[in-house]
DNA sequence: GGCCTCACTTACCGTTTGGTAAGGTGATTT
DNA sequence: AAATCACCTTACCAAACGGTAAGTGAGGCC
């Protein structure tokens, strides 16, 4: 069955997230299972090559999310502010991947002989593009376009990667109404830049 | 001589940020200066302890330079946009340290039952603070307030933390074009965001 | 029944890990 | 002159690491 294979996926994919791919041993995500070390090396071969299936299965359904929520989205007028707010739920929702995405960009500068980096490639020239085509605004270039983008991507994914220490800091019902209003003010940051007052 | 601690604190600062903490061997460290592993432990006693005083030593820094870059700021129209602008430089400037502070906000939720995670809440508090003091919004609460001071950091820290990446998938050149115009594109989000259109 | 494959286990291995114990050396104190 | 101290070394260790080797047992296939 590839149901072990699954379960094994699954239980990777949250240690790495909690402790990184150096704190995390592939004995102890076996063991999270009824399972020994071994059972996982035979169906992965190697710790690096079980990694780089979790990535992959976390950038497979980041590219089909996007579509989706492209698709959602439509020609409406705020457009560009649904597919932001959507990605920011999916980013709530999916935590422990944006997690790991953000470790990836940490460690990348070291293990990325490969082409892993470019998961996220596709994924930022479709947002670009969307950013661009906004009738609200004209960016002065390509590359300024990208850069709100980027700007947007990092409010999103720094705040729910902070969750464990905002929550700790304020306490968890400040913090859940935080949550509950961060995703308005997602919206006016958005529109607020596209549509300028100067 | 404190020298030898200074090195030790530098040498394991940047190996933090590169490698994270148990991507990180105190021996590695050692050895990138003419020092065995044992004089490392002879002054910091344990691999967390001096984990620790990295933390505390950037910490510091941060709160000082925030400190500074607020009597800078005075009283201008666009004190906000300087004081975000200035943030922005030092953690481009101080990319390693940036980048382990993201490692302890992921890493956190695991290793954090002591207070350490509090360094970041003064720094919060006085950006909220300068938020809602700005005369050209009247954000509807402080929840509000803080969220977006929370963007912002999200837009600068992740971007500054995506370097090795976006340079390695769109070439050097075209991404120290983006970095160079980064720092404007930084300064239109917030002063949109300050003087909405509606 | 013989055979092979798949899923998984036990046994083992070399290396690296953080940390301890003990000692040496040169400068300072008493 | 003896003792103390800070600073650093060599020697060592148990535990944990990722990975190899060699199986075991069940199911399908001819």
């Amino acid at each position: 069955m590839t149901d072990t294979r699954e379960r094994f996926l699954v239980a990777a994919s949250k240690a790495f997230a909690e402790r990184g791919f150096y704190g995390t041993s592939i004995a102890a995500i076996a063991e999270s299972l009824p399972y020994t070390k071994q059972a996982l090396l035979h169906h992965f071969g190697s710790k690096e090559k079980l990694y780089g299936e979790v990535l992959k299965r976390i950038s497979d359904r980041l590219m089909h999310e996007l579509e989706a929520a492209e698709a959602r989205a439509g020609d409406s007028a705020s457009r560009l502010e649904t597919v932001f707010v959507e990605f920011y739920r999916a980013t709530i929702e999916h935590r422990d991947d944006t997690l790991l995405l953000m470790r990836e960009l940490l460690d990348n500068r070291r293990r990325a002989e490969t082409s892993r980096t470019w998961y996220l490639k596709p994924f930022l020239e479709t947002l670009t593009d969307m950013v661009e085509r906004d009738p609200r605004i004209r960016f002065r270039s390509r590359t300024a376009a990208f850069a709100f983008v980027y700007q947007l991507l990092g409010a999103i994914t720094y705040f729910a990667v902070s969750e464990p220490t905002l929550a700790r800091m304020y306490g968890k019902k400040k913090f859940a109404v935080l949550q509950a209003g961060y995703e308005s003010e997602l919206r006016k940051l958005i529109s607020s830049r596209l549509e300028p007052s100067t």
